[in-house]
DNA sequence: TTAGAATATTGATAGTAATAAATATTTATT
DNA sequence: AATAAATATTTATTACTATCAATATTCTAA
């Protein structure tokens, strides 16, 4: 048995981080839209905004959800939500440390939302 | 009487097109969130992005409203609701040209959105 | 294996938003 | 003034989502 164990950071969607074509060049097709949008109505949150925001605030760059939910003023059950969306939106990833759940921004989806507004 | 009428495309919001410190440099504030967060949510629906999308995609770089009406494959009173979303959000302008009102897109509040997500 | 702590899920509720039918308003033309 | 066309508004319906209480699950430590 390792002593120290590999730090994992697990994401959804890698593949689908390359989404579309940018908004303004060229007509976006339905399909295109409406993945897009999907991306926006989950920045289109305030929680999920102060989220992000307190992530990348961190030294370490991390956030234990349990920090979360004393800062936000939310329900736990509230915050678990909004990491799961920023999750399963490919926005976040997570590590489990013992009982406490790290979570990290994956850069690449809003360098892409980014390259989307131009 | 003038022959020839000044062009004039009107904003709403215009002061508030610089609205947040950028979403990942710093904590970000209650009232910042919500702000922010209440433009990307008129980003979250396909049938806005396909609609900034349509206009960045003509050469003339604007669109009449009932040509969208023919596109998008939405009743009138839905786009007309969708494009009083996208001009009070401050993303585009209007123009009345006789009967049609012509739609263009103002393009300070989609570069302060990508400021936002750096 | 039992107790306690952190996180996730389920279920219910309230608020919001997308949609379109019906109607109103605005503008140009005759 | 009357008609027609383009757009806006009102109203109603439906679908979605944020929230939290209650409960379940997962993990650690004793």
């Amino acid at each position: 048995m390792k002593l120290s164990q590999p730090v994992v950071f697990i994401a959804p969607n890698i593949s689908a981080i390359a989404c579309c074509p940018p908004l303004l060049t060229g007509r976006l097709k339905p399909e295109d839209a409406s993945q897009l949008a999907s991306i926006f109505r989950v920045l289109g949150d305030p929680a999920r905004l102060q989220i992000l925001s307190l992530i990348a605030a961190q030294p370490s760059q991390e956030v234990c959800a349990c920090e979360l939910v004393e800062t936000l003023g939310l329900a736990q059950p509230t915050v678990s939500h909004h990491l799961k969306v920023l999750y399963e939106a490919g926005l976040l990833t997570k590590e489990r440390r013992s009982t406490w759940i790290y979570y990290r921004i994956l850069p690449e989806k809003l360098s892409m939302l980014r390259d989307a507004l131009s």
